[in-house]
DNA sequence: CTCGGAGCTGGAGTCCGCTCCAGGTCAACC
DNA sequence: GGTTGACCTGGAGCGGACTCCAGCTCCGAG
Protein backbone atom coordinates (compact mmCIF):
# COMPACT_ATOMS: atom_id res chain seq x y z
CA UNK A 1 0.00 0.00 0.00
CA UNK A 2 1.65 3.05 -1.51
CA UNK A 3 2.30 5.98 1.46
CA UNK A 4 1.65 9.47 0.81
CA UNK A 5 3.25 12.39 2.60
CA UNK A 6 0.64 15.10 3.68
CA UNK A 7 1.86 17.84 1.02
CA UNK A 8 1.15 14.69 -1.55
CA UNK A 9 -2.40 14.76 0.25
CA UNK A 10 -2.91 18.10 -0.06
CA UNK A 11 -1.74 17.97 -3.76
CA UNK A 12 -4.22 14.62 -4.52
CA UNK A 13 -7.23 15.96 -2.86
CA UNK A 14 -7.19 20.01 -2.69
CA UNK A 15 -7.85 19.82 1.47
CA UNK A 16 -5.22 21.85 3.27
CA UNK A 17 -2.53 20.74 5.82
CA UNK A 18 -4.28 21.87 8.27
CA UNK A 19 -7.98 20.59 7.38
CA UNK A 20 -6.39 17.20 7.22
CA UNK A 21 -5.16 17.42 10.75
CA UNK A 22 -8.36 18.57 11.61
CA UNK A 23 -10.07 15.93 10.20
CA UNK A 24 -7.58 13.64 11.99
CA UNK A 25 -8.74 15.44 15.26
CA UNK A 26 -12.06 15.30 15.11
CA UNK A 27 -11.81 11.65 13.86
CA UNK A 28 -13.01 11.74 10.68
CA UNK A 29 -9.54 10.41 9.68
CA UNK A 30 -8.19 7.34 11.43
CA UNK A 31 -5.57 5.24 11.36
CA UNK A 32 -3.01 7.64 9.87
CA UNK A 33 0.61 6.18 10.09
CA UNK A 34 3.79 7.53 11.25
CA UNK A 35 7.04 7.68 10.62
CA UNK A 36 9.93 7.39 13.19
CA UNK A 37 10.13 11.18 12.81
CA UNK A 38 6.47 11.26 13.45
CA UNK A 39 4.93 12.67 10.06
CA UNK A 40 2.16 11.55 8.87
CA UNK A 41 2.10 8.90 5.98
CA UNK A 42 -1.43 8.33 4.18
CA UNK A 43 -2.67 5.55 2.03
CA UNK A 44 -4.17 5.21 -0.75
CA UNK A 45 -7.43 4.28 1.32
CA UNK A 46 -7.18 7.50 2.67
CA UNK A 47 -6.75 9.63 -0.45
CA UNK A 48 -10.33 7.59 -1.24
CA UNK A 49 -11.75 8.77 1.51
CA UNK A 50 -11.11 12.00 1.51
CA UNK A 51 -12.55 12.39 -2.23
CA UNK A 52 -15.90 10.53 -0.39
CA UNK A 53 -15.54 13.01 2.42
CA UNK A 54 -15.46 16.03 -0.28
CA UNK A 55 -18.13 14.95 -2.18
CA UNK A 56 -20.34 14.42 0.62
CA UNK A 57 -18.67 18.02 2.15
CA UNK A 58 -19.65 19.93 -1.15
CA UNK A 59 -23.35 18.66 -0.76
CA UNK A 60 -23.64 20.31 1.80
CA UNK A 61 -23.46 16.91 4.34
CA UNK A 62 -22.54 18.65 8.18
CA UNK A 63 -19.46 17.55 9.90
CA UNK A 64 -21.50 15.81 12.37
CA UNK A 65 -23.10 13.89 9.98
CA UNK A 66 -19.78 12.71 8.44
CA UNK A 67 -18.85 11.57 11.73
CA UNK A 68 -21.79 8.75 11.93
CA UNK A 69 -20.94 7.87 8.34
CA UNK A 70 -17.12 7.43 9.22
CA UNK A 71 -18.41 5.62 12.44
CA UNK A 72 -20.44 3.07 10.30
CA UNK A 73 -17.55 2.44 7.64
CA UNK A 74 -15.22 2.08 10.91
CA UNK A 75 -17.51 -0.64 12.08
CA UNK A 76 -17.18 -2.54 9.18
CA UNK A 77 -19.52 -4.31 6.30
CA UNK A 78 -22.38 -5.23 8.90
CA UNK A 79 -23.20 -1.29 8.51
CA UNK A 80 -23.70 -1.27 4.55
CA UNK A 81 -28.00 -1.20 5.32
CA UNK A 82 -27.12 1.92 7.42
CA UNK A 83 -24.88 3.16 5.10
CA UNK A 84 -26.91 3.05 2.57
CA UNK A 85 -29.78 4.86 4.72
CA UNK A 86 -27.39 7.52 5.53
CA UNK A 87 -26.93 8.05 1.92
CA UNK A 88 -29.87 7.88 0.55
CA UNK A 89 -31.24 10.69 2.99
CA UNK A 90 -28.73 12.91 2.20
CA UNK A 91 -29.60 12.33 -1.68
CA UNK A 92 -32.86 13.04 -1.28
CA UNK A 93 -31.67 16.14 0.58
CA UNK A 94 -28.69 16.87 -2.44
CA UNK A 95 -32.05 16.41 -4.90
CA UNK A 96 -34.03 19.01 -2.84
CA UNK A 97 -31.38 21.49 -2.91
CA UNK A 98 -30.75 21.45 -6.64
CA UNK A 99 -34.36 21.84 -7.22
CA UNK A 100 -34.57 25.26 -4.91
CA UNK A 101 -31.56 26.29 -6.82
CA UNK A 102 -33.36 25.97 -9.90
CA UNK A 103 -36.53 27.46 -8.33
CA UNK A 104 -34.92 30.85 -6.84
CA UNK A 105 -32.71 30.75 -10.28
CA UNK A 106 -36.16 31.24 -12.28
CA UNK A 107 -36.43 34.53 -9.58
CA UNK A 108 -33.21 35.73 -10.43
CA UNK A 109 -33.34 35.33 -14.15
CA UNK A 110 -36.64 36.95 -14.40
CA UNK A 111 -35.29 39.79 -12.37
CA UNK A 112 -32.04 39.92 -14.80
CA UNK A 113 -34.70 40.59 -17.67
CA UNK A 114 -36.88 42.70 -15.71
CA UNK A 115 -33.90 45.33 -15.89
CA UNK A 116 -33.15 44.37 -19.24
CA UNK A 117 -36.40 45.37 -20.35
CA UNK A 118 -36.26 48.29 -18.18
CA UNK A 119 -32.75 49.52 -19.81
CA UNK A 120 -33.56 49.34 -23.81
CA UNK B 1 -49.10 51.45 1.20
CA UNK B 2 -50.11 49.18 3.66
CA UNK B 3 -47.95 48.77 7.06
CA UNK B 4 -46.71 45.80 8.26
CA UNK B 5 -46.01 44.87 12.11
CA UNK B 6 -42.87 43.06 12.84
CA UNK B 7 -44.65 39.69 13.54
CA UNK B 8 -46.29 39.92 9.98
CA UNK B 9 -43.54 40.15 8.24
CA UNK B 10 -41.97 37.23 10.05
CA UNK B 11 -45.24 35.15 9.20
CA UNK B 12 -45.28 36.84 5.58
CA UNK B 13 -41.28 35.67 4.53
CA UNK B 14 -40.46 33.10 7.03
CA UNK B 15 -37.13 35.02 8.23
CA UNK B 16 -37.14 35.77 11.96
CA UNK B 17 -37.81 38.79 14.21
CA UNK B 18 -34.08 38.72 15.16
CA UNK B 19 -32.95 38.43 11.60
CA UNK B 20 -35.18 41.52 10.61
CA UNK B 21 -33.25 43.79 13.23
CA UNK B 22 -29.65 41.72 11.93
CA UNK B 23 -30.69 43.20 8.92
CA UNK B 24 -31.77 46.66 9.38
CA UNK B 25 -28.68 47.28 11.80
CA UNK B 26 -26.00 46.02 8.92
CA UNK B 27 -28.11 48.00 6.27
CA UNK B 28 -29.64 45.34 4.10
CA UNK B 29 -33.12 46.64 5.14
CA UNK B 30 -33.54 50.97 5.09
CA UNK B 31 -36.25 53.27 5.57
CA UNK B 32 -37.96 51.13 8.07
CA UNK B 33 -40.31 53.69 9.68
CA UNK B 34 -41.47 53.65 13.45
CA UNK B 35 -45.09 53.88 15.23
CA UNK B 36 -44.75 56.53 17.82
CA UNK B 37 -44.20 53.95 20.68
CA UNK B 38 -40.58 53.17 18.28
CA UNK B 39 -42.55 50.36 17.04
CA UNK B 40 -41.46 49.16 13.37
CA UNK B 41 -43.58 49.29 10.60
CA UNK B 42 -42.93 47.25 7.19
CA UNK B 43 -43.96 47.61 4.04
CA UNK B 44 -45.00 45.79 0.82
CA UNK B 45 -41.52 47.00 -0.68
CA UNK B 46 -39.58 46.01 2.36
CA UNK B 47 -41.48 42.71 2.18
CA UNK B 48 -40.81 42.43 -1.87
CA UNK B 49 -37.07 42.98 -0.88
CA UNK B 50 -36.88 40.69 1.91
CA UNK B 51 -38.22 37.89 -0.96
CA UNK B 52 -35.67 38.95 -2.85
CA UNK B 53 -32.75 38.94 -0.37
CA UNK B 54 -34.04 35.70 0.48
CA UNK B 55 -33.50 34.19 -2.89
CA UNK B 56 -30.13 35.42 -2.72
CA UNK B 57 -29.40 34.08 0.17
CA UNK B 58 -30.67 30.66 -0.51
CA UNK B 59 -28.77 30.57 -3.53
CA UNK B 60 -25.63 31.43 -1.05
CA UNK B 61 -24.59 34.97 -1.93
CA UNK B 62 -22.52 36.54 1.22
CA UNK B 63 -24.22 39.19 2.91
CA UNK B 64 -21.56 41.48 1.46
CA UNK B 65 -23.12 41.16 -1.99
CA UNK B 66 -26.01 41.69 -0.71
CA UNK B 67 -24.81 44.91 0.86
CA UNK B 68 -23.39 46.17 -2.55
CA UNK B 69 -26.88 45.32 -4.37
CA UNK B 70 -28.93 46.95 -1.91
CA UNK B 71 -26.81 50.02 -2.26
CA UNK B 72 -27.23 49.52 -5.80
CA UNK B 73 -30.97 49.59 -5.36
CA UNK B 74 -30.81 52.83 -2.72
CA UNK B 75 -28.46 54.68 -5.27
CA UNK B 76 -31.35 54.94 -7.80
CA UNK B 77 -32.60 53.25 -11.26
CA UNK B 78 -29.48 54.80 -13.46
CA UNK B 79 -27.82 51.65 -11.45
CA UNK B 80 -30.13 49.06 -13.74
CA UNK B 81 -26.56 48.12 -15.64
CA UNK B 82 -24.63 47.26 -12.18
CA UNK B 83 -27.45 45.27 -11.17
CA UNK B 84 -27.77 43.50 -14.32
CA UNK B 85 -23.78 42.72 -13.90
CA UNK B 86 -23.90 41.23 -9.93
CA UNK B 87 -26.93 39.50 -10.90
CA UNK B 88 -25.46 38.08 -14.14
CA UNK B 89 -22.69 36.78 -12.48
CA UNK B 90 -24.69 35.37 -9.41
CA UNK B 91 -26.58 33.88 -11.92
CA UNK B 92 -24.12 32.13 -13.28
CA UNK B 93 -22.46 30.75 -9.54
CA UNK B 94 -25.92 28.90 -9.61
CA UNK B 95 -25.54 27.43 -12.52
CA UNK B 96 -22.06 26.25 -11.31
CA UNK B 97 -23.61 25.07 -7.94
CA UNK B 98 -26.61 23.26 -9.72
CA UNK B 99 -23.95 21.33 -11.68
CA UNK B 100 -21.60 20.36 -9.33
CA UNK B 101 -24.53 18.96 -7.01
CA UNK B 102 -25.42 17.19 -9.90
CA UNK B 103 -21.95 15.89 -10.56
CA UNK B 104 -21.51 15.38 -6.92
CA UNK B 105 -24.79 13.19 -6.95
CA UNK B 106 -24.01 10.98 -9.23
CA UNK B 107 -20.94 9.41 -6.80
CA UNK B 108 -23.36 9.56 -3.78
CA UNK B 109 -25.50 7.05 -6.12
CA UNK B 110 -23.18 5.22 -7.68
CA UNK B 111 -21.46 4.72 -3.94
CA UNK B 112 -24.97 3.70 -2.78
CA UNK B 113 -25.73 1.39 -5.73
CA UNK B 114 -22.54 0.20 -4.98
CA UNK B 115 -23.57 -0.96 -1.23
CA UNK B 116 -26.42 -1.93 -2.78
CA UNK B 117 -24.86 -4.82 -4.91
CA UNK B 118 -22.76 -5.34 -2.21
CA UNK B 119 -25.78 -6.40 0.41
CA UNK B 120 -27.60 -8.67 -2.06
C1' DC C 1 -55.88 49.57 36.96
C1' DT C 2 -53.39 45.63 36.31
C1' DC C 3 -51.48 42.24 33.53
C1' DG C 4 -49.81 39.88 29.48
C1' DG C 5 -47.77 40.11 25.20
C1' DA C 6 -45.37 42.32 21.41
C1' DG C 7 -41.54 45.22 20.73
C1' DC C 8 -37.40 47.87 21.87
C1' DT C 9 -32.04 48.30 22.72
C1' DG C 10 -27.09 47.16 22.91
C1' DG C 11 -24.24 43.83 23.29
C1' DA C 12 -22.81 39.12 24.20
C1' DG C 13 -22.92 34.40 22.72
C1' DT C 14 -23.32 30.47 19.43
C1' DC C 15 -22.38 27.35 15.80
C1' DC C 16 -19.74 25.77 11.99
C1' DG C 17 -15.75 24.76 9.71
C1' DC C 18 -11.83 25.67 9.38
C1' DT C 19 -7.19 28.48 9.67
C1' DC C 20 -3.33 30.34 11.87
C1' DC C 21 0.38 30.62 15.16
C1' DA C 22 4.52 29.91 18.13
C1' DG C 23 7.81 27.12 19.16
C1' DG C 24 9.95 22.78 18.30
C1' DT C 25 11.87 18.47 15.61
C1' DC C 26 13.93 16.10 11.96
C1' DA C 27 16.20 14.84 7.45
C1' DA C 28 18.73 16.24 3.70
C1' DC C 29 21.60 18.95 1.06
C1' DC C 30 25.67 22.13 0.61
C1' DG D 1 28.18 21.72 10.75
C1' DG D 2 24.68 24.99 9.16
C1' DT D 3 20.63 26.09 6.86
C1' DT D 4 16.49 25.06 4.75
C1' DG D 5 12.09 23.20 4.38
C1' DA D 6 8.53 19.91 5.53
C1' DC D 7 6.19 18.55 9.50
C1' DC D 8 4.88 18.33 14.36
C1' DT D 9 1.78 20.01 18.65
C1' DG D 10 -1.77 22.37 21.38
C1' DG D 11 -4.43 25.91 21.42
C1' DA D 12 -6.11 30.43 19.96
C1' DG D 13 -8.50 33.02 16.45
C1' DC D 14 -11.51 33.90 12.60
C1' DG D 15 -15.54 34.84 9.40
C1' DG D 16 -20.14 34.30 8.47
C1' DA D 17 -24.68 34.56 9.77
C1' DC D 18 -27.29 34.73 12.89
C1' DT D 19 -29.50 34.11 17.83
C1' DC D 20 -30.18 35.12 22.49
C1' DC D 21 -30.45 37.91 26.61
C1' DA D 22 -31.60 41.34 30.29
C1' DG D 23 -34.03 44.91 31.29
C1' DC D 24 -37.25 48.19 29.66
C1' DT D 25 -41.60 50.36 27.29
C1' DC D 26 -45.96 50.44 25.52
C1' DC D 27 -50.73 49.08 24.29
C1' DG D 28 -54.94 46.73 24.74
C1' DA D 29 -58.07 43.42 27.01
C1' DG D 30 -60.59 42.30 31.09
Amino acid sequence: MSAYTPAQVVEKTGFGLDTLRYYEKIGLLSDVERTAAGQRRYTEAHVEWLGTIGCLRDTGMPIAQMLRFAELVRAGDHTFAERIALLREHDERVGEQIATLRDRRRYITAKIEYYERALS
